[in-house]
DNA sequence: GATGAATGAGGGTTCATTCAT
DNA sequence: GATGAATGAACCCTCATTCAT
């Protein structure tokens, strides 16, 4: 009993071990900058082993990158959750972009990964795939749905065309963002810049009647600012 | 020295055409898929000769990318070149990217993997490197400091800050879309999403007594909006 | 005691288990088609326990084939034990042939891998090994000598190259079938092939004073024809 | 002009260099017993070399078992042409079997591993696949329609069916031949075995009317038995 | 006795690059 | 200048076997 279960854990140490260490190297050096031995060097395990935790390198930065993806994407969506208009929505979700970039650089630049890794599922694309990319554009249309309902948001909204336009938005950013080298990026505030850009798409969707300003401070860090004044005079 | 003319010219052309050839490779099958022997072989030549005219693999395609990052932002020098107002620049090399996609797709395309194949010169980054980068930033930066001078541009605008985001929205923009499989693309509408975003850019931007449904209309094909009355007045 | 013999059967249910489950992935895949994980995966196994078996791979194919050649020899000596004559032996063999592919073909499969897995030890060799090809060489050289002393086989017949060429041809035909692919096999009407051989070997041992078409019909299944007649005429 | 013919050469040598040096290792370790970089070790060249003469080990292997297959069954087809009846063709082709293994040994042997490599074209098979298979089928099949129909085979005898026991035998002793290691094949007549196999056949198809020892006296070496006053008498 | 994690040698294949011709 | 044969390092993957637990 206690064999087994410390035999589980090793097991999932090593493979901890194997995805960290491989997290490093692909954001070190990108997907196809390391070769399975420099890991199984790194951790001063031999080659074969690798394979006990996974069937390939493909598995393994499925794995890596899926698993970043998740994190990305749950966190969004708890944000988005606790809201109380879609406006609302959509702004915690941008706020959660930007502090994600912040708290979880890593994950986030991972998660920019995925569509060199899996061009076939891009995130853009509205697609029903039994993946990942539905979640993400399924959350943003939620939103978007929600606001027109709520009239938080631009009344005139077209919701399926700006979902789209989000979702390659929002993406496009996390793209750009895992390609920058790590040394170029550390003198960079790039979580400032993801906050402009979704101070901009928060501005483009929000119902006219609200003040851009109020927009562009509710993404302050820290801010509390009751749009809803605004949204609701106009119902 | 027509012998040696004639030599050049020989060797020109063998340069364009390896280029042409591999263009067309790394549009169809991505800068790993394929082979040098690939591109000899389109050609009739043999694997040695491409060494002739570029130095290996990576100067091929660097020559390449560069090549179509030069041509496009040549394109966007031009349009920002014979605008009458900052804010007119700002829109013209907006339009000019929908068009630019619209009208040389495959040459957008190369140019956003820029910085997949040469990330040291990320195009972001407004530093001063011997490259293009400083091109696309310096003109933006150009017609930002332009409409903040004229009155066409928010006077509360911080230009440096300012140029960074927006040249990293934008080629993030292209990135994206340079990863998007051909086949995906086509039945994407990858031309508005673009005009989309950049829309939302000029108004971000833009003197706020300016409406913004006009700097709206003013991207679409075709228009001819004349705003300087609404920023001229404020002057 | 009691517990040492448990142990002792434990371990032979083990030893079979695997055996048989090896003897299933032979026939369906062949023998380098297979791996040793398999197979402990197939029983629950660790394939460090099929080490406690066996002293490789190499013991267990051997093991397996050397099970499937015993049966199969085995079963032969049987038939030609309960013979009258050396004719008659050769003749009963002849049919246990066939009769033993339709009912046991997998043990006659098996016994037809042995030379291309343990070439050193081919059948058709009259040399003394340790092994069983003598028992098979043994079987067939005795049923000459008998034939040939009692008249029933052609007198002029030589007892040692002809048991090379019987055996040769047997082993064959044999190795040949355990090449045929089971599907393939399966349309096929192996049997009658097989019988076929053997009624032209008969044919060309038999005392030639004995009418061809009553050695052919004593092939048929359940044939009850009494050549004893013919050749005792003759001596 | 010359400089491409004499490279023409060398390629040539080079695959045939190849091409000897694995015969060699199948005849010497078996098809599954010797990796490409022995190949490359025995010819002093670096395995990727290998890579320039044959797409792989596979299309190696198929040349080399190919080759040695045609080259056989031209010869017996060759032997079965130039006959006067259909007994005759088959007698021809059995002497062609006999002394094909003894002028070329191994293209006889490595013609017995096609069914090994290449399972999937079973030689016994009636089938017509685009292939040798059917070649050889063919072969018998019409030294068999023809000697029916003139009158020198078995008039009873059923072509179809016969044709499959002939090649199958045949082919099982090919290929039981093919397995013997080279050192104890050289201890044995095994031509001779072959030879009195093929004795044995022709016997069993002749018209009845032959005298069987005419036919065994006619495959002795250098023989010229003419047969054909017995069959045309029947007729 | 049983486990299964770990090994490590080896296999086939690819490809950018070099260099004698 | 042009060739293309040759290289050799790398890469991913498989698997029989060992051994500490």
């Amino acid at each position: 009993m206690g064999v087994q279960e410390r035999r589980d854990r090793e097991k999932n140490r090593r493979r901890d071990d194997i995805i960290r260490v491989t997290r490093g190297m692909i954001l070190e050096r990108g997907v196809d900058g390391f070769a399975l031995q420099d890991v199984a060097n790194a951790l001063d395990l031999s080659k074969g082993t690798l394979y006990l935790s996974f069937s390939g390198k493909d598995e393994l930065l499925r794995a890596i990158l899926i698993d970043a993806g998740t994190e990305f994407l749950e966190y969004l969506a708890a944000r988005a959750a606790s809201s109380d208009s879609g406006l609302d929505a959509i702004l915690r979700m941008g706020r959660g972009y930007f502090e994600f970039y912040n708290n979880q650089e890593d994950a986030f630049v991972l998660f920019g990964l995925m569509d060199h890794f899996a061009p076939e599922f891009p995130f853009v694309l509205p697609v029903t795939e039994d993946g990942l990319p539905s979640v993400f554009v399924g959350l943003v249309r939620g939103c978007l749905d929600r606001g027109v309902a709520d009239g938080s948001l631009d009344p005139t909204l077209d919701p399926e065309g700006m979902t789209l336009n989000i979702v390659f938005m929002a993406t496009s950013l996390v793209d750009k963002v895992s390609k920058i080298p790590r040394n170029i990026r550390a003198g960079m505030d790039v979580g400032a810049v993801i906050g402009h850009a979704f101070g901009l798409l928060a501005r483009a969707v929000a119902n006219p009647a609200i003040p851009r300003n109020l927009i562009d401070r509710s993404f302050e860090p820290g801010a509390r600012v009751d749009l809803t004044p605004y949204w609701r005079n106009e119902q």
